[in-house]
DNA sequence: CTAACGTATCAGCCCATGGTGATGTCAGTC
DNA sequence: GACTGACATCACCATGGGCTGATACGTTAG
């Protein structure tokens, strides 16, 4: 089975103040004026963050006016998830057979 | 519910390299000289990705003689999956109930 | 129309991190 | 004991990425 998790994704993943993002978008939507106001990041600061998420495809935008409002998107998460939990299931039976390369 | 991902955890899988390795220890067990083969890369190289993993709790490290075997941890792996799962799985509550905080 | 606001983009700084060669350490071999 | 091989550590360099201030763009309000 071929490990493909999308590299981007992973290393989008792997910021504190994006899984902040993240993890407050997973509540309700919100647009970058509230994350200004949940994270204390400034606008410049989070408008890159949020571009890194989108370009992953892990949020997605809806312009409503003059806002834009983002929210996550959860296939993309369950994807990674989904690759990680085989991985854990293929070492878990490599282990079981206690499978070993000679040296 | 708390969003706990271990930052190093994840800084970890953020690596191309370290995704390879990971992938080819779910297989089977293996020290560094079988890394190096299978990876190209160089020892020292390795060594250094290899002490990022065994740092963050995503392989294990038997010594046997001269060589040292590593192998994954699904527990690890699996702690993760499942708060990703987690965290969809909350946005698909919220994108279902249409929650958006108003501006 | 003009002003104010929300957001995106740009250029620059600085630090974290990946890669490397040299070297150290420990185990097994002669 | 001397040597070889497996692995770790160190010092160094180069690149990438996060943060920032300045600025541009589009939308709404007055």
């Amino acid at each position: 089975m071929v490990m493909s998790v999308d590299s981007d994704v992973l290393k989008a993943l792997a910021d504190p103040l994006r899984i902040q993002i993240l993890t407050l978008l997973a509540q309700e939507a919100l647009c970058t004026t509230h994350l200004v106001e949940e994270t204390g990041a400034r606008q410049t600061n989070l408008s890159n963050h949020l571009k890194i998420l989108r370009d992953a495809g892990l949020v997605d935008t809806e312009p409503c006016g003059r806002f834009t409002y983002y929210s996550l998107r959860p296939d993309a998460l369950e994807a990674v998830a989904a690759e990680f939990a085989e991985l854990a299931a293929t070492a878990r039976e490599a282990a079981a057979e206690n499978r070993k390369r000679s040296c």
